[in-house]
DNA sequence: AATAAAAATGTGTACGAACACATATTTTTG
DNA sequence: CAAAAATATGTGTTCGTACACATTTTTATT
């Protein structure tokens, strides 16, 4: 009778249940129209068979088609979106048979403005589910809101949103990754003076603010004989002139992606400061390599992209409902392992 | 024409070759039985579309049942295997619904004879792939050399095999992780002294050697100050006693994962000790938790699992062959980010 | 050249789920 | 209580691939 290898069809269900195939299911997908002696005799079976609908008959059968719209910064060749899009894609390449789409909407990490005119653009009607990097908090509730509104589901990536419900989220935990900086750094000081902490320019964001907040809670606690000098942008040396000169400085700490800048300028200037940034793009992959930097942590960019897309997918396809906080680890990248990490791993 | 979203199917291929879908199928499948006239029409066109069979469609044909047999060591709960075994079991999970098996060979991983005989007792013939752990080298090897007389494909695991011709290895790059394990020790000891090196008992493996190989030749060229002590067992304070006394360590290194074994010897000796060990398993997670061990080198035994096993799937099913040598990143675990480490990022 | 044998080619069915539509049963209504 | 309406139930087709089998074409043999 059950062909596959045992396992339980909804002509089995049918059969146990005394009813027809269509009425099975009617009752899987709440269709209606089975009477309710039907009913009781069918959910009675299913109760104690626990069915597992084959996905591969499923996904062929389904007609319907989806669109995800995924709306994340643009980005240059090797910048740190670039990865995320490529998990994505990725992602994207496991559903290219059947029934999903992609449809990017990119926009300037750097501009409200476009932010939000983008956001608009956005045709919630047209499309069913959303991937969303809210960079800009205020703009990016207002679209949630607006997906919602349609009865639509949306994922959020790297960054969280307060009051938003999104169907899940996965980031890095921001606190604790700058309190791990500190755990980090702290045992390679010989000797005291302060700690360097750059911002990046133009940085109001909730994600660096996060990460601020747990560096400096570290420091207070474990080490608060240790100053931390903050600047918001480092194109020359001119801003630390000062304490270069007095040789205070002990460390530097980046906490955006572009700790390889500042470690161009350091090594062109021929100052020896270890550093740690975020983010295993290529500059700092090959600024560590090169013992430019001293460490970074990655956040697994590829595989947020990958899993928030794959779980929209499910959803659309299957209902299936994800966890709805999703922590990525906290990648301690040294000389030593940076060779053999990968955030690409998916089996 | 092309029903599914532009995709192209059997039928369209036929179609622009000017013959039926059931020869495009021989050409697609190395069945034969086409004569030169009508194969060389279909992979020009073959050729220039990048035919992507529809991979739901071809399981759900399949009628063809195949059993990967994983031949891994038997272990207790929480144990580093039973990550292992996790990670085969939600490979597994995607395959459920059609035409793959899964079958169980546990072997004692101290023991040699029961490897040997426990890998005799695998019949080749009945069998479709192997999922295999080389514990124990020559024997592993003659496992291998059976599996590929049959002319069928084995994965590896852990550790790699001189001579031995894998369709793929999922494993850390053993000696470099030694190497970081030194890396990550050195900045952090502030006075002289002697590093405590913990091989475990009965380690004769490949693995831990390798491991030791690395670390050794990382502290000879950038601490070599350092001396080494080694010790193979540690079941209590006898074996360092005169050490101990001397207050001559300054670090303990575990190559296996029993670190926190070491750990609570120390501690409940109340002798403080930065302690670097191996794998996330929960008791090493613990230990680093409460502060008896300073860092674990995790190695993803999961992703090994899950990958090696779906690398085998893949390959019954769609023939699809894996990259052949993947090593797995080397995982740094502090106390900062043990709580979002998890290697169970399948997507 | 006729026939047998071999090779090539085309067709039909199955896989399991989804869903449209035809048929059967119950309920409502005059 | 019959006819109409509403609801319930069952059946058949579809998705794209795999593969068995029937049919046609080519090649070999006498």
């Amino acid at each position: 009778m059950k062909t596959n290898s045992g396992r339980i069809r909804i002509k089995d269900i049918a059969e146990m249940a005394g009813v027809s195939e269509g009425s099975v299911d009617r009752i899987l997908h709440n269709r209606g129209k089975v009477s309710a002696k039907s009913e009781a005799k069918i959910r009675a079976v299913l109760e104690k068979i626990n069915y597992q609908p084959n996905r591969y008959a499923s996904v062929l059968a389904l007609h319907k088609k989806y669109t995800i719209v995924c709306f994340i910064p643009q980005t240059e060749q090797n910048e740190y979106w670039t990865i995320v899009k490529s998990g994505i894609d990725k992602a994207m390449e496991e559903y290219q048979n059947l029934n999903i789409q992609l449809q990017w909407c990119f926009f300037n990490q750097f501009d409200k403005e476009d932010y939000t005119s983008k956001a608009k653009s956005i045709d919630i009607d047209a499309n069913d589910a959303f991937l969303i990097v809210p960079t800009f908090e205020k703009e990016a509730s207002d679209l949630a809101q607006r997906i919602k509104n349609a009865g639509k589901q949306f994922a959020l990536i790297d960054a969280q949103l307060e009051d938003a419900t999104p169907l899940c989220y996965y980031g890095q935990h921001a606190l604790q990754s700058g309190r791990m900086v500190a755990e980090l750094l702290l045992p390679t000081l010989k000797k005291q003076g302060s700690i360097l902490l750059v911002r990046g320019s133009n940085e109001l964001q909730n994600l660096i603010q996060r990460r601020e907040a747990g560096f400096l809670d570290a420091i207070r606690h474990l080490a608060p004989q240790f100053d931390i000098e903050t600047v918001n942008q480092l194109k020359d040396l001119s801003p630390i002139a000062e304490g270069l000169q007095q040789q205070r400085y002990v460390a530097c700490v980046v906490l955006n992606s572009r700790a390889w800048q500042i470690a161009k300028i350091l090594h062109d200037n021929k100052i020896q400061l270890p550093i740690i940034g975020y983010d295993s793009i290529e500059s700092n992959v090959k600024a560590l390599q090169q013992n430019q930097i001293y460490a970074i942590i990655g956040q697994r960019p590829a595989s947020q992209g990958f899993r928030a897309f794959k779980s929209l997918a499910e959803y659309l396809l299957f209902n299936t409902l994800p966890q709805t906080v999703n922590y990525v680890p906290i990648d301690l990248l040294l000389r030593g392992n940076i060779d053999y990490y990968s955030d690409l791993y998916f089996g």
